[in-house]
DNA sequence: GCCGTTTTCGGCCCGACTGTTTTCAGTCG
């Protein structure tokens, strides 16, 4: 397994801190522990490295790190670990994160549940709620015992979050049945997954209706409901069968605009914007916009953001990651829209793993509205795809020829590969066969486990080959399942901006790769994308838009991906990126 | 402990719901 950077390490004994701190009620610090943890958990760069180039000074310059919290992280990377989080940990010895992770279990419960019960871990806490003994403390009972089983149970099962994939589906179906309901004027799926972040703990679903009641009656009978945890007039909350939790809330018309803004998120973003209403002497709230009693926007998004002297801000951009700021100067960028995406170039048929014939994937495409695809087969070196040798890539070639015609140019079938990159960075055809191709992604499928070095170097070396045009899924993650390899990205993307290689967005629901924060900074560095399905099916298609929503979240516009290009200005940029290797 | 077009000191988002309470604490988002 390759070794990841110390950052998720060092998150989660901050955040411990934060939480043990919560437990003694110091004011204050506990949430600049937990700020600091969480943006150390999002940081793209390992601490070790930045400690490397910058030392304290590197440190603090993450944001929400201090002095004080700079310091404690040099400790780590000297040391292996945090003083005060021993001590900590010391007098209260339990599994803070595990214990905390059960929904509705805060520091303050599991406190008293070491000191009452001697409970320190999720295995301690399930025999005691089983054997009936948490109901006898004070201040619990029956109920919180079951809650607290049914969150083990969760946790057990899911390890708490799930695909955006998966959880749009699950979203798009409750949308759809309640959407049937005449009480309801007005429903927007917010939270997390109207951010579009890649992984997904709940849904949010917010209705504007003038019989709350009745909605949340059918809101919390439906079908696949298995526990009702809430059931409130304006809120309710359910778990579903696949184990995901839905909230819904029921808002007035004339808070419509700003409850969608508070429940969509981010928590960053929205306190940024309550510190922004009360320097101008307002205040923010999900009903509304108020100065004094008199509410001043909040029936709509739009004019909640005008209000406040704001930009619109596009849900994807809404992690409090510099968009209030552009905002206020107007200097947005202006995201790739979902329907912006002209082609797509990265398709697999039945010639290799896919599941269809080239012509079948054409008209899949048609139908999508596609004006072009690449055909990316696999090379021979992946074995179990059958990958194609230079003999059937020729043959492959004929046959797209074929199609083409045959389809009258309503679609544009271009002719591609994907190119597996080898141990030492060549690529797995000659360059001879390469030059005849149109669109030569390249990716990685082996030795995942090379050092950093190697890694990037292999990268490099593929990048420099004059026929590669694309890297495909870059980094190699598989989410949930599979870390990505090491790999500098800071040296990968600054690669690509030389050799004028385009880095791909891959829009399968488990890959997602690149991140958000690798499209940011290749956005940043003028390195071009390619956001593309992977389809092995036809219906895999329909994945560009999760590929689309990463982009968004990248902030990249369309003159950064480029098959939101017509074929012709796409196919003359990947020529000129070969004459400059 | 962090942070700064009110500030290097003095603030730090705010409301709903649950469970077990008879007026509220804990948790969540």
């Amino acid at each position: 397994m390759p070794k990841e950077n110390p950052n998720r390490e060092i998150a989660q004994l901050l955040g411990e801190i934060g939480e043990y701190l919560e437990m003694q009620r110091v004011p204050f610090k506990p949430r600049a522990y937990i700020k600091a943890a969480e943006e150390i958990a999002s940081l793209a760069e390992g601490l070790d490295r930045i400690y490397e180039k910058e030392g304290l000074k590197g440190l603090r310059n993450v944001p929400a790190v201090g002095m004080g919290i700079a310091q404690k992280i040099e400790e780590f990377l000297k040391t292996g670990r945090i003083r005060e989080h021993v001590e900590l940990k010391k007098r209260t010895p339990v599994n803070l994160a595990a214990l905390t992770a059960v929904e509705g279990l805060g520091p303050q419960n599991v406190k008293r549940l070491y000191e009452e019960l001697g409970i320190r871990d999720l295995a301690g806490l399930e025999k005691a709620a089983r054997a009936g003994r948490i109901r006898k403390l004070a201040g619990f009972g029956p109920r919180s015992e079951e809650r607290i089983l049914a969150g083990i149970e969760f946790l057990k099962r899911s390890g708490g979050r799930r695909l955006l994939s998966f959880a749009l589906g699950e979203a798009r179906g409750i949308e759809e049945h309640l959407r049937s309901m005449p009480e309801v004027s007005r429903l927007a799926v917010a939270g997390s997954l109207r951010r579009r972040r890649e992984t997904i703990g709940d849904i949010d679903i917010l209705v504007v209706s003038r019989h709350p009641r009745a909605v949340m009656e059918n809101f919390v009978s439906m079908s696949k409901v298995v526990r009702v945890q809430a059931h409130g007039r304006t809120k309710s909350s359910v778990k579903l069968a696949s184990g995901l939790d839905v909230d819904l809330r029921v808002v007035p018309e004339t808070s419509y605009g700003s409850a969608l803004n508070y429940f969509t998120g981010s928590k960053d973003h929205n306190v940024s914007l309550r510190e922004l209403a009360m320097s101008k002497g307002m205040k923010l709230n999900e009903y509304g916009l108020f100065r004094g009693r008199r509410q001043v926007a909040g029936r709509t998004e739009e004019d909640l953001y005008r209000a406040l002297g704001l930009a619109y801000v596009e849900p994807e951009m809404r992690e409090n990651a510099g968009e209030i700021e552009l905002a206020k100067k107007d200097k947005l960028p202006s995201l790739v829209g979902y329907k912006d995406i002209e082609g797509d170039l990265q398709i697999q048929t039945d010639w290799t793993d896919g599941q269809a014939s080239i012509e079948a994937m054409a008209k899949a495409a048609m139908a999508k509205g596609l004006k072009y695809i690449a055909i990316t087969d696999h090379t021979q070196r992946l074995k179990m795809t059958r990958g194609l040798d230079e003999k059937r890539l020729l043959k492959q070639m004929a046959e797209i020829d074929r199609v083409n015609r045959r389809l009258g140019g309503k679609i544009r079938i271009l002719k591609g590969s994907e190119c597996d990159i080898l141990k030492d960075g060549s690529l797995d055809l000659p360059d001879k066969a390469l030059g005849k191709l149109e669109v030569v992604g390249v990716s990685v499928h082996s030795y995942f486990n090379l050092s950093r070095e190697e890694q990037t170097e292999r990268l490099l070396r593929a990048m420099r080959n004059p026929n590669a045009d694309i890297v495909f899924h870059p980094t190699g993650r598989v989410i949930e399942r599979r870390p990505a390899y090491e790999l500098d990205m800071a040296k990968l993307i600054r690669g690509a901006r030389e050799t004028g290689t385009v880095l791909e967005v891959d829009a399968y629901p488990d890959r997602l790769d690149l991140k958000d924060e690798h499209i940011r900074e290749c956005v940043r560095a003028g390195v071009k994308l390619a956001v593309d399905s992977d389809a092995h099916h036809p219906a895999h298609l329909d994945y560009l838009e999760y590929g689309v929503s990463q982009a968004r979240r990248g902030w990249a516009e369309r003159k950064d991906v480029i098959n939101a290009w017509p074929v012709e200005k796409m196919l003359s940029f990947l020529k000129n990126g070969r004459a400059r290797r």
